[in-house]
DNA sequence: GTTTATTGTTAGCCATGCGAACAAATATCC
DNA sequence: GGATATTTGTTCGCATGGCTAACAATAAAC
């Protein structure tokens, strides 16, 4: 006698993925669209701020007086998506566009002080939430896990 | 002396992107992009599909008759979601929307006979793409990236 | 038989991204 | 030096993909 039990009509039929569960790209937008959910909940509901835009701040801090133009080239994405970013951090006080001294084309893209009290206070919160998240795993595998999708990635 | 050159003043000034190669969602979101890419290029010029819409014909077809709020659960989006796709693919011939003969409010998505054949036709596609895209990657490093994003997503 | 829940649908909204076109400013090239 | 190209930021329109809220029809629960 086996462990399986006679399936009962009230049984909810066994959900088939077909090829899915084979594919790469579906394990990864599971594992995405999870971790955006728990950025939402652990991060997003303290500092009002996605995945998306925190990148773009922690490029904007990281590198002073970058053109917007460099910006996009960074995170790889047209100039013209980059101006509604620009326009959202700036309105929320957080980055201030200023004229390049040299090319007059140019918006230097700076944090203000708001922006880097702002900034200070999520990074504390992203790294809570990285932790939290990645406490199912051991640091190696961790690391083996980021490694391979660097390799997958370039 | 070391190897590092004197930077000239025309060097691209070296780009920081601060603390996200520490934090797996950045990877985890350029692994994606270039999967989507890699997609597009092989699978997307021979099909007109996306990953997304690709993911729901799999199910469908993997689990005849299924109504489409089952659908929605599988896939982890609002029934309203699940609407347009339906719409999409019943717009393309790829599939049917059978009204159950028990349950007079649900449709069974069923695959057409067109439905059947390009399914086929696209599968071969993808487990080329798949193949390619990994090729990176041995299989036992494959099977570990698999497994660490299960793990992840649960 | 009344109330509650589920199903598919519509409508409107938001976020993220692209591409084309544009004017201003800068580079390049004879 | 002056014509021609290129770069920069911007706007506008569009597409994708997702959400919520409301609704009518139907089914289930009490």
């Amino acid at each position: 006698m086996t462990a399986t039990r006679k399936p009962a009509a009230s049984d909810p039929p066994a959900m088939s993925y077909g090829l899915l569960p084979d594919l790469l790209g579906f394990h990864l937008r599971r594992a995405q669209v999870a971790l955006f959910r728990h950025f939402a909940h652990s991060v997003g509901t303290a500092a009002d701020i996605t995945p998306g835009l925190f990148g773009m701040l922690q490029v904007i801090a990281a590198n002073p007086g970058l053109a917007q133009s460099r910006l996009a080239e960074a995170m790889e994405v047209e100039r013209s998506t980059i101006v509604k970013v620009a326009d959202q951090l700036e309105a929320r006080g957080l980055i201030e566009r200023v004229p390049s001294a040299v090319d007059r084309r140019s918006h230097c893209l700076e944090l203000t002080e708001t922006g880097r009290g702002e900034l200070a206070r999520i990074e504390g919160l992203v790294l809570a939430h990285e932790a939290d998240l990645t406490a199912k795993l051991t640091p190696a595998e961790r690391q083996t896990l980021t490694r391979l999708l660097i390799r997958l990635a370039e």
